[in-house]
Order: structure tokens, then sequence, then C-alpha cells
RNA sequence: AGAGAGGUGGCCGAGUGGUCGAAGGCGCACGCCUGGAAAGUGUGUAUACCCCAAAAGGGUAUCGAGGGUUCGAAUCCCUUCCUCUCUGCCA
């Protein structure tokens, strides 16, 4: 959520950074700022009409204490006129603050500087790639033909048992799927961030600090009779630890990875996209979560993409870094790169990673400051990454690795599985 | 799920209608003391918002949350959330 003393100062400059997610805030920020001030003026008179009978009532308290009733029946008849006024002036300001809230929480995130203008994917900017695409023979297959003919994901069992996008993995293939797992985690615990592991469930009002609500309903599940979402990503319960948080500027920087399963609606989704491990309503992710001062946080950017690539580069995939633009960009970041491996045997790039800045979009909904050193208040910046999302880093393997004679296994993982080779 | 207890500042903990943003302690910061440190000692130490160009200063709200009673609520009433203990169930 973006400041209202932010959107006060610099108006103009939002209105413009929003220009490059092809939205016109003009008549929205005017709405808010209308909004704000009557909500000062509101609180204005509020406040004064509290002073008074503060006032009032402990003049009344003395008065009684010593035993000049009469004289304070006589204030009491002041306070009720003031009682009436400053309860329709609470109603106002609570009517007002609310309102502006609801604004607020429409207003997504001003766009970094580096990000490209753009409506949809295809402006998305191309800023780095790496790793050679091997050359497949004819019989090369997609992924989901190859985990049929090992016998190592099963997508019709998961149909049964739980639906669509629910796949079941099997002998080497949940092998390779925990292997990963351990491999993600040991390379980012190596490069400083502590491992953590996190509740699959969160509260609503944990959803409202990163961001996913009031957005994004629909795209997480809900479990009615006990209120809670199953967590789309290990971003929500991880980051929300800091909720309501006031740090010391000794504490930055705070770095976080977890594995989680993360589970999404994907309402709309259909076609052959979607086949396979495109997209899947469970999977499996290894998120890197930072909480940085507002002064570092591009230097920890820029320090997660390049451990990002560290880990492609071992797995020998090959990838490609887009800056995403305007149009293609997350409601509450400020600048993301999306990590995209390229999947041979379809002939498509596929993403498998995202890395953030939100600035302090987040912290603002999270209420995440800390003080500087003038003992001021001040909001930290949030970021994380996957490092990284399993199922298209699987479908990159079994495809981009595959031979005649089985799948190879990349190998920086052979240790953690056990085996060189799917067949 | 049933029965009971309880939610107060960074932490512990007092406070059952008035001058309580809240005793006391711990912690922390700064100072004094000391050759240095400890001990001792003094002062300070919540958050948000509003007024003020800013600083200074002032005001309002906050004792889990919401509502009510009252001139006045941490304290009384209602609703709700959460935690703990016992019983039950169970990995």
């Amino acid at each position: 959520m973006l400041q209202i003393q932010t959107i006060r100062d610099r108006k103009d400059e939002i209105i413009l950074a929003l220009g490059k997610r092809n939205i016109d805030a003009q008549t929205l920020l005017d709405h808010v700022l209308q909004l704000d001030e009557k909500r000062r003026a509101t609180q204005t008179k509020l406040d004064t009409l509290l002073a008074e009978s503060n006032i009032l009532a402990k003049e009344i308290g003395i008065l009684y204490k010593t035993g000049k009733v009469q004289e304070a029946d006589l204030l009491k008849q002041q306070t009720v006129t003031l009682k009436e006024a400053s309860k329709q002036l609470g109603e106002d300001l609570n009517t007002t603050a609310e309102e502006l809230q609801t604004l607020l929480y429409q207003i997504p995130n001003t766009p970094h500087a580096f990000v490209p203008a753009g409506t949809s994917e295809n402006d998305n900017e191309e800023i780095f790639n790496e790793g050679d695409i091997p050359v497949l023979d004819a019989a090369a297959l997609p992924h989901w033909e190859l985990a049929k003919k090992y016998d190592i994901i099963d997508f019709e069992l998961g149909v049964k048992i739980a639906g669509a996008g629910f796949p079941v993995y099997k002998g080497k293939g949940a092998r390779l799927q925990r292997a990963l797992i351990s491999y993600f985690l040991d390379k980012n615990t190596q490069a400083g961030y502590t491992e953590i592991q996190v509740p699959h469930l969160v509260n609503e009002l944990s959803g409202y600090g990163t961001g996913q609500l009031p957005d994004k309903e629909g795209q997480m599940y809900h479990i009615t009779a006990d209120d809670l979402y199953l967590i789309p990503t290990a971003e929500v319960p991880v980051t929300n630890i800091f909720r309501d948080v006031i740090l010391n500027e000794s504490d930055f920087p705070i770095t976080y990875t977890g594995y989680t399963p993360c589970f999404r609606r994907e309402a709309g989704s259909y076609g052959a996209h979607v086949r396979g491990l495109n997209r899947l309503h469970q999977f499996d992710k290894v998120e890197i979560v930072r909480v940085e001062h507002p002064s570092k946080s591009y230097e920890a950017f820029d320090g997660m993409v390049e451990h990002v690539k560290n880990i492609l580069r071992e797995l020998k995939l090959p990838y490609r870094v887009l800056r995403l633009c305007g149009g293609d960009l997350g409601f509450t970041a400020a600048l993301t790169y999306d990590f995209e491996v390229f999947s041979t045997a379809q002939n498509r790039w596929l993403e498998i990673s995202s890395v953030s800045n939100f600035e302090t979009y987040q912290a603002n909904r999270l209420k995440l400051r800390y003080k500087d050193e003038n003992g001021k208040s001040q909001l930290a910046h949030t970021l994380n990454g996957s490092s990284l999302a399993l199922p298209r880093v699987l479908a990159g393997i079994l495809e981009n690795y595959q031979t005649a004679d089985g799948i190879n296994i990349p190998e920086v993982l052979v240790p953690y599985c056990g085996f060189k080779m799917i067949d």
C-alpha cells in the first residue's frame, strides 16, 4: 500500500509511474486526497471536542470529591451536547477512514524506473540469458510423456484423489522432488539464508499483509470453517513474521529461506499451456525472503538475482532473465525479474522464479518498520524470490536431459537423489 | 469438543470507576562514580494520528478486538478473537 504522505507529497510522480502499468490514477488519487483531507478535518474537530469533554469530566470529578454536587450537575448538562456531537464525528471519521483505506488498497505499487512500459508479457525485456539449448532428436518427448514413460509422475491418479493439477510423484520422480528441495535449501543456506519452516495455512490478516487480499481472493483456497487460507507461496507466512514489528537498524539484513507446498486455485486457467507440470494447483517451492534497509534493498535484489543464476548454472539448464514490464508487473511489486527455463520439447520458456522488490509497499501494510539513527520509525523494504519453484525445473530437467537411454540427472543432484539416471 | 483460568508497555508484574499512558522490577540508552569494569547511583525509555511551514510545543486515541453503561472505564456489562490448564479425541 502506498503511504498517504507520499501521495500528498508526490502525487504527480505517482501518476506518472502508475502510467507504466497503463493506469490513469489521476481521478483515484484526487479522490484519495479529498478523503484524506476530510479525514484530517474530521479528526481535528473530534479531537477538540474530546479534549473539552475530558476537561469537563475532570472538573466534575473534583467537584464531586469536594461535595459540590450542584455545580457538578450543572457541568454534566454541558457534556450532553458534546457527547452527541463527538459520537457523530466519530462515526464520520470511521466511515471516511474506511473509504480511504478501501481506495488505498486499490492502488498498486509504483514501478521502479527500470520497469519498461508495456501492456503484456510480450513487452517484457530480456536482460540476460545463459546455457545452451540442447539439440534433441526427433523422438524427444514433452515432460508429461516422459513422466508416463518412466512412471515417475501420475497425473490421472492425482485426479482420482484430488482433481486435475494435483499430481502424484512416484519412485524416482518423488525422490527427485525431495532431492531438489534439499538441494535448493542447501544452496540458500550456503548463501547465508536462515532456513525456516512455517505454517501452510494463514489467517486473513496475513493475506492482507502481503497483498493477496483483498485483491486475489479467488486465487487462494479458503477454509471457511476456520477462516484460513492455504498459502499460495511461502512469501505469505514468512513475510508476515514481520507484521507489526519494529526492527533496529542493526537487525538488517534479514534473510530467510523456506520450503513449502503452494496452493493456487488458478481460476480461469485452461488450454494447452496447463498441461503436465506447467500449471498446478499444488506444487513445491523453496522461497527466499529478505527484509532490508531501504538504502540496501536494490543491492540485495541484485544479490538474489545472482544467487538464482548460480543455481541454474549448476543445474546446467538454459534460462533467461526478464525484466517485467509495467503491464505484467505484479500488483505489489516495484521491480520483478522473472527467470524462465527453456522447455526444449515444448519449445517454450517456462517461468521458474520470480524475484521482486516490494520496497515499502508490503511493509506499509504489514506495519514493518525500523528505527533510524534519529530514533524515528521508517518503513523497511521487503523482497522475495523463488529459489526455486519445483515443477517447471523438473519439467526442464526431464526434457532437456532426456536421451534415448533415459533421463540423466544433473550432476549436482546425484548426491541428493542417489541415482544418476531415470530409466 | 466439554470444564476452568487468563489476555496490561521490549519483558515480568501491580492496578476492581476519577488527577492512570498506567506503580514496582528487569532490560535498554545516556550521565555520575571507578585507573578500568562490576556494583552503586541519577535521568530517560510505547505506538499511531491530528494541529503547527518546521522545530519547540499542544491535542486525541490505544491496557487482545468491537460495542455498551457513565460526566468519567485498564477497572462494570455484552459480543468476539486468542492463549493456557484439565478432560475427551488424536499424529
